[in-house]
DNA sequence: GTTTAAAATGCAAACGATTGCAAAAAATCA
DNA sequence: TGATTTTTTGCAATCGTTTGCATTTTAAAC
C-alpha cells in the first residue's frame, strides 16, 4: 500500500527517472537498446510505485492484446457444459498453458448474444485468436469464423477435414481399443452409446465396427444407440430399453464417462452385475471415473498435452504460419469395470 | 464474408455515412443528441459492413473494459481445481450471470505470476473488478487487493468479518440440517470430514456441533476429521481409520460431495452398508450426487443465485456503492445415501 | 422577416503507451 | 585533438475512440 494510490502514468515514471517515455517505455521492455543500468533504475521505480502498464492503451498501440478466447462450443438443448467435468479439465489445462506463454483466457460459450466470432473477438481486438472447445453439431460459427481467416485452434476429431487445425484424442483407435478390450473380456453383443452428430464419435464408431469385423463379429445396428451426452439420457436409454427388451448386450462403449455413470447407475439400479453381466467402458477418465463402484475402465486422453498443443497452434498462427491438426496420447485405463483382458 | 477485409475505422465509417466521427460515435452508442434517422443509417451501415468498435481503443478512452477477472483461489498443493465439478458450476453461472449485465470474463486461478491482483487486473486496466471464488486458507491476497480499494467479491463463508462482500451458503443452517437429518436417521456417532482451515467450515462445524447439542448427544473430537477437501484424502482417511479402529461412526457429515465420493467408495469396498450401517450427507450437489449408488443426500446451494447475487455486488460497487455480504439458499436434497428422516 | 430557442452536428483534445528516426553522448580510432 | 563509429536517449507521430464545447442547422416565436 504506497501512499500516492493514484495511478501512475509512463510519462510520470519517466520523470521520476529523469528520462523520456520513451527511454522509459523501452527499459521497462528490456530492450537492449538501453543501457542495463537505466532500464534497472527504471524498473526498481516502478516496482517501488507499483506502476504496470496500461493494458488498454499498450493493446492499442501495438495491436496486440494477449489474450485469447476460448469458447465452449455447447449443444444447444443439452447444456453439456453444466454436469461435464471433462470440459472443466479442458479449461484448466488451457488456462495454465496460455499463461506459460504470457497470454489470459477470455472465456465464452456458444451461447452468447452474437454469432460473428470473427468481429466480435478479433476485429474488435479483444483477443489475438480463439481456441473452441468442442465441434457442436453444425461447424457454422467455426467455418465462417476461420473463412475471416483469424487464428483459430478447434478441440475436436482431428481427421475432419477442415481449413483449421483441430487438435483431439485418436477417436479411432479409442473406440477400437475399447471394443477390443471388451471382447477380451468375453463380450459378445457390445452397445454403442453415444451421439452420431458428434464428430468425435464417427471415428470411435468406426474403431468399433473394425474391432468387431476383425473378432469376426457381426455389427448389428440394433446395437448402436444415439442420444445425447449426458448421464440423464444414458440412464433412461438403458433403462427403458431393458425393460423393453431385458438384457440384449453384454458389454458397452459409452461416448463419454458421464454416459458411463448413467449406465451404471440404470444397471445397478436393476441389480445387473458389473462387470458380471455386463462390462463397461466410459471415455475420457474424468476424476469421478476411479471412485465409481466399480470404477470405471475407460478411455484416456491427454488433455495436458492438448491443450499445450492447442495453444502451440494458436501461437504458430501468430506468425503467419499455417497451422495442422494434431493427436494427442489415447490410452486404455483398465479398472473394474471391465474383466482384466 | 464482405470483399473488404481490411478493418474499418471509425473514422472511415463515419465518412462512408457522410458525417463527422463524433457524430458516428455517438449514432453507433445510441445517444439521443443524434437524430434517430441519423443513428439508424450509421448504424445499418456498420452492420453492413461488420465494423466492431475497437475495444482497446475504446476502453482506454472511456477507462472502463466492461471485463471482470475470476479468480480461482485454488489451495496450493491439493489442486481443488481439477477434481472439483462445484467450481466450474460456479465459473459456468458467473459467466452467464456477467454476460447478462454484458460484462466478459477473464478467468484466472491464484497460481499466476503475480500476487498483487489488485495492480495486475486493475491497475492495469485489464478487469474493472474481480470476484475471487474461495477464500483460501489465508485470506492475505484478498486482503492486500482489498485494501487497494479496488471493486471486489467472494465466494466464501458470508459470515466472515471483512472489508468487502462475500456471497455464499448458509454454512452454520447447512451443517446444522446435514446433522440433524443424520440424528433423525439414528446416527449416533456422526463424524464431521473436512478441512479446518477452511472458512466455510467453520461455521458448518458450528452447526454440527449445535444440532448434536440439541440432540443432547456429545460433540466427541475424535470424530472431527480434518483432511483435504478431495476424494483420495477422504478416501485414505475412511480407509486408514476404519482399518485401524473399526467402524467408530454410523453418520458422517462431508465438506463436499467430493469428498462424500471418497468415502462411499472406502465403505463399498469395505463391504459397509450405506445407509444401513453407516448414513451419509455430502455438500454441494453437484451433478455426480444423484448418480451415485447409492445417490447422495447432500446440501445445495443454489450456485446460479449465487452468481447473479455477486455480479450484482460488484457492480454496485462499480457504481461506488458499498457492498454487503449476502446469504444464498441453502437447502437439504434428500437421496438415498441416508434414510427418510 | 427577424430574433430566439432548440436540435443536430463537428472540432479538436484527450486516453497512455510504442516506435521510427534524428540527435546527443560516449567510446574508438587516427 | 579531431574525426568517426557506436551507444544511448529523446522527439513526435500514431493507434481508434469518446466527449466537452463551439458551431451550424432547424424549428418556434414574435
Amino acid at each position: 500500500m504506497t501512499k500516492s494510490d493514484s495511478r501512475l502514468t509512463l510519462a510520470q515514471l519517466a520523470r521520476l527517472a529523469g528520462v523520456s517515455t520513451s527511454t522509459a517505455s523501452r527499459a521497462l521492455n528490456n530492450n537492449p537498446l538501453i543501457k542495463q543500468q537505466t532500464r534497472e533504475k527504471v524498473q526498481a521505480l516502478a516496482r517501488e510505485h507499483n506502476y504496470s502498464v496500461n493494458a488498454a492503451a499498450s493493446r492499442l498501440r501495438t495491436r496486440k492484446t494477449h489474450v485469447v478466447a476460448v469458447i465452449l462450443n455447447l449443444i444447444e438443448h443439452t447444456e453439456q457444459s453444466i454436469t461435464d467435468p471433462f470440459l472443466l479439465k479442458i479449461v484448466g489445462d488451457l488456462n495454465k498453458a496460455l499463461n506459460a506463454r504470457g497470454y489470459e483466457l477470455l472465456l465464452s460459450n456458444s451461447f452468447m448474444a452474437t454469432d460473428d466470432w470473427a468481429n466480435y473477438f478479433i476485429g474488435s481486438q479483444r483477443a489475438d485468436g480463439i481456441i473452441v472447445v468442442g465441434q457442436g453439431k453444425s461447424s457454422e460459427k467455426i467455418d465462417a469464423a476461420a473463412a475471416k481467416g483469424i487464428p483459430l485452434v478447434v478441440w475436436g476429431e482431428p481427421k475432419t477435414d477442415a481449413p483449421y487445425p483441430i487438435v483431439g484424442g485418436d477417436n479411432y483407435a479409442g473406440g477400437y481399443q475399447a471394443t477390443q478390450h471388451l471382447i477380451g473380456n468375453g463380450c459378445k453383443r457390445i452397445m454403442f452409446l453415444g451421439d452420431p452428430e458428434h464428430a468425435e464419435m464417427q471415428q470411435r464408431y468406426k474403431g468399433y465396427c473394425q474391432a468387431l469385423k476383425d473378432n469376426h463379429l457381426a455389427a448389428d445396428p440394433a446395437l448402436k444407440a444415439s442420444i445425447d451426452i449426458t448421464s440423464k439420457a444414458a440412464y433412461d436409454y438403458i433403462n427403458d430399453s431393458v425393460r423393453e427388451r431385458g438384457l440384449y448386450f453384454d458389454g458397452i462403449v459409452c461416448i463419454s464417462d458421464m454416459v458411463a455413470l448413467g449406465v451404471l447407475k440404470a444397471l445397478k439400479e436393476r441389480y445387473v452385475g458389473i462387470p458380471g453381466d455386463v462390462s463397461i467402458v466410459g471415455y475420457d477418465d474424468i476424476a469421478l471415473a476411479e471412485l465409481m463402484h466399480p470404477s470405471l475402465t475407460t478411455i484416456r486422453q491427454n488433455t495436458q498435452q492438448a491443450a499445450e498443443a492447442m495453444v502451440d497452434e494458436l501461437l504458430r498462427q501468430f506468425e503467419g504460419e499455417n497451422g495442422q491438426s494434431r493427436v494427442v496420447e489415447t490410452n486404455l485405463i483398465h479398472r473394474r469395470s471391465t474383466h482384466s483382458a
